[in-house]
DNA sequence: AAAATATTAATACAATTGTTTCAATCGATT
DNA sequence: AATCGATTGAAACAATTGTATTAATATTTT
């Protein structure tokens, strides 16, 4: 243990192995021993920091929201200057990104992915902080390029397929892998769906 | 136990109730033990006619994949001499009523929905059986519909945009439900989103 | 009816996993 | 350096759960 080399605090340690693991395995699957393993501390230190394993979760989820937030900005690369259009493009680009993407900052977007398909207790206060404000703005960048005519219920189901495509990529990566006999997507990969996604939404909305 | 009413033989009756607890649960959660309790049956039960778990849910899947097959044939109601767009219409709807509605013959649907997002052993099988002729199937109509000069993987993105819309809705539900403040799907609610995907869809596959 | 076979019931076993305990050790403060 | 609180380590506990065992009972066959 060479100590030249600051280490990092252990309880920020911790939360990081723990938010990969979350991510990967989700929060049934993943194990405190796996954590503690990985991480290179006690078994008793989680209870030790954190309480439990749901606070654990917890405190991961709060640690990463924070990174997230740092990286994503709440407006979603969104200028008020631009044209519907550009809003939508740019919504769906980051919230690809906040979740497809390799690395830290797109962890918090990889666990909020998880809740949808396999909810936590957490799941109640992501959808206020996050889910819902999210799908607002996606909303009211849906009701921008459709018009004021359109009916509430018709914007809402247009907000929720954009959603469905953007999550499927991430959450149905065991079939779409092995549908394209490829596993794992490469950057190039995922600009192509982006804009593939951006283009089929685009015309989705169209009124006519 | 009165033997006037015929009772059903109890493999059948194991295989009904486990295929119910593993749509409602997953594989993971669903424990052999609440399985037997639903059941009636004693816990030796699965291990006297399955062996184990995991081919109990093999069996699972067998069985219900008969039922599925009998109620809806593998044409998706599909008939030759309807125009590609009716082709698409025909299929989201079937593949809605898979696993949307309640009863029996959407069960099957509702566990392949769930390979999608939490794959057991299974997986490879059930995507050369099933998710992959689908797909193909699928991609076919997709392909009909934006003509031949449309590259391979536009359709095979464009097919996944409708896959995906439609997988949302069965997968996200905690989240749509709590965004909608509303809880379960009515018959009419499962009407209009079959509207608004075809729709949206159909849209979405113009080309300019 | 007797014997053989199939099925059921209760229980035990083993592995996993979240949690707790408590003594040992470390590190700062005095 | 001594003391005191913070931290760590190893082990144990308790609950869950898939699986196996074995004796009892029911059913079928001879």
């Amino acid at each position: 243990m060479n100590s030249k080399i600051k280490e990092k605090p252990k309880v920020e340690l911790i939360l990081e192995t723990a938010g990969e693991i979350f991510a990967e395995q989700g929060y049934n699957k993943a194990t405190i021993r796996d954590i503690c393993k990985r991480s290179g501390v006690n078994l008793a230190a989680i209870n030790y920091y954190f309480g439990d394993k749901e606070r654990l979760y917890l405190a991961v989820l709060k640690y990463y929201r924070e990174l997230a937030i740092q990286k994503y900005p709440l407006t979603f690369g969104i200028n008020e200057t631009d044209t519907p259009e550009e809003k939508l493009s740019n919504f769906i680009h980051t919230f690809i990104c906040r979740f497809l993407e390799e690395g830290k900052t797109a962890l918090f977007g990889k666990l909020l992915a998880r809740e949808f398909t396999e909810s936590t207790g957490a799941l109640d206060v992501l959808v206020e902080d996050f889910i819902r404000p999210t799908f607002i703005k996606l909303s009211s960048i849906v009701r921008e390029i459709m018009g004021d005519k359109s009916p509430d219920k018709k914007v809402e189901l247009c907000a929720m397929s954009i959603i469905g495509q953007c999550l499927y990529f991430r959450n149905a990566r065991p079939v779409v892998f092995r549908l394209r006999h490829k596993e794992g997507y490469t950057d190039k990969d995922i600009k192509e769906i982006t804009k593939h996604i951006i283009n089929f939404s685009l015309k989705g909305l169209l009124n006519n």
